[in-house]
Parts: structure tokens; C-alpha cells; sequence
DNA sequence: ATAAGAATGATATGTTGTATCATGCGCCCC
DNA sequence: GGGGCGCATGATACAACATATCATTCTTAT
């Protein structure tokens, strides 16, 4: 990703937030854009680290963790629940339709790739489900996979 | 559960083990029959604190995972990601064909539903899977649903 | 009987995440 | 421009989840 691309996406993540009544300060910002230019999902521990790195000065741990959820809510990153890990949002930049994501990664590399899961494998998963006694809410699939590069690659 | 089922289903584990050379020992057995026991999926240290009232002489956390580890390898326990719980395996009794598992949870009363999804889903999802630039891996969902005990009785 | 190996205990530590109170900073209103 | 309000951040403590490692006990085979 070029500065241009990033700056065109911060530009959109501020108007997201404005809409919303919040405010896309410059930590909150470079949070964003530390896990933009990530090629992996970051835990909160390494985004820290991450934000050392970059930025000269240091911020607690608890601030990252503010911070996450913050942009969580404004549906600019995502958490991946069997890593414990985040990503931002791959829809940023477009309309944002922030439906519910769903996450191939690579159980080699640990790229993720955010995609979209037609309505109808969801329409017959919500059928089975009720089947089951149960009624589908938001759910957030993670399928772990091998991305072409690792299947390729080595073996 | 009554306990001539749970005594067939610890049998039929104790085969299991055996046949894999290990061995369900009165301490795994017993946490095993802790989760089968349970209405909702347990942490390990939930299951530290049942261990403890169930049997007067207490475990170490530690121990715990350690059986906890076994469990899972042999297939007779499954750990959800999604909330850092442990579920005792729904298929031990017949065949226990151990696909891979997926789960409905019921965000309002904590149940856990072990169900198989079809060949035909899993298909669709390969291929779009596929598609991205990834091979799907092995890959255990877990889904957030309502259960219907939950939908009918409070709102 | 005894040695080898598996299972468990004890202790320390690492990782992930939340609670809470204090401090800083911007913004609005007058 | 001062004063006060509310949001953002810092600092500290701790809770919850998990692993590493070495010591001890139990099983089993010879």
C-alpha cells in the first residue's frame, strides 16, 4: 500500500468517525494505520511494540486496548477470536457496507484475507441451524486455510 | 444424562484411549465426565473449581489443561475459540467419527450445540474459499445463534 | 524387584484483557 | 479569553487464560 492509499483511507476512516459523532485522533489514527500497512493480524501486545517503533514514544498497553475498541466500534478493524488478533477493516475505503466480516488465514504465513460469504451459503446455514433448534445471529466465520503463496512455496 | 448413559460414554472413551495407547485415567475420567455433565461449555478453571467440589481433594489448574489436552487430542473434548471454553465431544457414544466439530452458542443462556454441517456447505464454501487465493484447511466453525429456550422465554 | 516411562503436582511465568482513578486536552458558552 | 464540561489518554493494579519446567508418584514390563 502506497502513502496515497493511506491517506485516501484515514481520509474516509475520519469521515466514518465524524458521522458517528467520534473522533479519529492522531493515536487512534496511527493505530489504524500501523495494522493497515501490517501484512498480519496484530495482537494488542505486538501493535504496542509496533507503535514504539514508529512513533518514538511509547503508549500503554491499556490505551492500545482503548484504542481497539474504539475502532471496533466504528467498524474500522476487527478482532479474530481464534487468534486474538486484529486487522483493519478491507472495506474502508469503499462504501463500508459493514456487514458481518468472515476471514480465510493462513495457518503458515498468518495472512488474512477478509471476503464476503454469499447470501445464499448464509440462507442455508440459517435453515440448519434452525433445524437445530437454534436461530443464527452475527456471526463472524475464520476458516483457517493455506494461501496460494504457502500451498506453492514450500511444502 | 442419566448415569447408565454416562457410564456407556466413559466406556466407550476408555476404548477410544486404549485403542490410540493411551490411557483415560480416573482424573481425565472424571473431568470428562464434568463436561458431559455440564449444561454450558466450562474454562479450565471453571473446571479447577468443579473438580474441586466434585471430588473433595482439589487439581491444579495446570493438571487440568494437561487433561484437557489429552481429551482434545483423543477427540473426546473440543475447545471453542471464541470463548475460551471446553465442551465434552456430542459423538463419543455412537461411531465418533471426528470430522471436524461446529458449534451453535446461544449468546443468552451459554449453551453450546455440537452439529455437523453438510458436505454440500462445506463444497460451496471451498470453492469461494478457493476463489480468494486459499485452500480451505480443516476449519471448525462457531456460530452465535439464539436458542429457542431463550428466544420463547424472556425477551 | 526394579528400571523406564507415563501421569500428576508444584511453582513460576507469559499472554491477553479489564477495572479504576488520575491527568491532560479540546471545545463550547458566555 | 476564562471557566467548566466531556472526551481521550496515562498509570497502576489485577483478573483470566495458558504454558514452561522440574520434581514426584504411579504403572507396567521385564
Amino acid at each position: 500500500m502506497n502513502k496515497q492509499q493511506l491517506s485516501r483511507i484515514t481520509s474516509k476512516a475520519k469521515d466514518i468517525c465524524a458521522r458517528s459523532g467520534g473522533r479519529l485522533t492522531e493515536k487512534r489514527q496511527r493505530v489504524l494505520e500501523i495494522l493497515l500497512l501490517s501484512d498480519t493480524p496484530l495482537s494488542a501486545y505486538e501493535l504496542t511494540d509496533a507503535y514504539g517503533r514508529a512513533c518514538a514514544e511509547s503508549m500503554p498497553t491499556m490505551s492500545v486496548y482503548r484504542i481497539l475498541k474504539f475502532l471496533e466500534d466504528e467498524h474500522l478493524v476487527h478482532k479474530l477470536n481464534s487468534t486474538n488478533k486484529y486487522v483493519a477493516c478491507a472495506h474502508i475505503a469503499r462504501g463500508h457496507a459493514h456487514e458481518i466480516p468472515q476471514f480465510l488465514i493462513c495457518g503458515k504465513c498468518q495472512s488474512a484475507k477478509e471476503i464476503a460469504i454469499p447470501t445464499s451459503i448464509v440462507d442455508e446455514l440459517g435453515k440448519l441451524v434452525g433445524k437445530a433448534g437454534y436461530t443464527l445471529m452475527n456471526s463472524q466465520l475464520e476458516l483457517q486455510c493455506l494461501c496460494d503463496q504457502c500451498s506453492m512455496g514450500a511444502s
